[in-house]
DNA sequence: CTGGAAAAGTTCTCCTTAGGTTCTATAATG
DNA sequence: CATTATAGAACCTAAGGAGAACTTTTCCAG
């Protein structure tokens, strides 16, 4: 095909190719010398030239910011469905889960999910905000009805109030552990909780 | 296809898409010339009409507050594989992005992102750690170049340091802020740093 | 109803400048 | 010495803006 790229050219394309998608507008000549390590804008235009004779890169006519790579790029988006998982609804540290009248559905994309049942719930409080995990999060819990030292879970307590804690089990006793300094953990009798699944996944929207 | 906005009608068409839904009715030409930052009716005027030409605006013929977006809104309603969105590699404090060699793709579900062009970058450190965003952690990043202050921001500093952090802009200056108490305000002059995009969604896995 | 200010949109000309283009000269490499 | 790469200067033009003049709409006083 064509005559091969030299060094420069190729590290020159794959910059561009990397890093053009997410710029809000291509950059000119001057910041990709500054990017490049390179001092003469002259210099660069002729490689990108070169790159343009060879087809990677759309002609571009005096325009500034005019930089484009030519679209010869083997879509494939076809994504992996996002699963829909159900969205049961609150939970809140010493409230019960408040139940969503109509289960609505969300995506969550795989990597946030298991292999294994999985629903949403949407977080209420601070009493997790030490981990991460902030009012109005969604998490996404794993079903399980047992859990290991560490993990943190969805534990419903005497069957009245569901919570989302970190869990540590002991011999005689179960505490659930806020990530919250004000708040205290919590000591129950290892009958009085159930373990109705653990944190998997966390998600939030900033708007 | 469009001959592509220029950076200035770009800036424009974001500042109306952002701020044309939430007026009582839309603004005249000196006072969006006054919200832009222009002293010239004229000049704004031109740049409208590039705006018009690209199909973006609604043709105002003489009509006072008549700028309105076209309803170009209504495309891909076929959400599953407008999910998948470019993971383009990690983001630190301090540290440039390193870009990931052949950029994955990963599911976002619609209530973590916007209708604008996003991508995904992973976390890297703790600078964010107040705001809930811990090391490891996915954030999807809206494509921008124009912040408000308190916004969330991936901001490239003097074109080398790409960082996530709050943004304070102040006449004279920029400053952004981490969200941790152990690291410190960093100041700048508004040309060094370049705003890449603003936080809208963030996700995490816990295995 | 009018008639006309005032307000707001349109069109024009001119200017500045950032930034793309072209050229020449000079190394380095092989 | 041929190919590739760099720097730097000189050149040229698109992008953006200022400002004035003009037209159309709105609205108010009579």
């Amino acid at each position: 095909m064509q005559p091969s790229l030299t060094r420069r050219q190729q590290e020159i394309y794959d910059y561009l190719r990397e890093q053009l998608p997410r710029m809000p507008h291509p950059p000119t000549l001057d910041e990709l010398c500054h990017a490049l390590g390179l001092k003469s804008r002259g210099s660069l235009h002729k490689q990108i030239q070169a790159l343009i004779d060879a087809g990677l890169i759309e002609p571009m006519n005096n325009l500034r910011r005019g930089i484009r790579l030519t679209g010869t790029e083997g879509e494939a988006p076809e994504a992996s469905e996002a699963d829909e998982l159900p969205m049961y609804g609150y939970i809140a540290a010493g409230r019960p889960i408040e139940a969503i009248a109509n289960p609505d559905t969300i995506a969550v994309p795989p990597p946030l999910r298991t292999a294994n049942p999985c629903y949403v719930l949407q977080v209420r409080g601070d009493s997790m905000i030490e981990e991460g995990i902030l009012d109005g999060d969604w998490v996404v819990i794993e079903q399980r009805d047992t859990a290991r030292n560490g993990e943190i879970v969805v534990a419903l307590v005497r069957g009245e109030e569901a919570t989302l804690k970190r869990l540590e089990k002991k011999s005689d006793e179960v505490i659930l552990h806020p990530a919250n300094r004000e708040m205290q953990a919590m000591h129950y009798r290892p009958s009085e909780v159930q373990i109705q699944g653990i944190l998997v996944g966390q998600m939030r929207s900033y708007h």
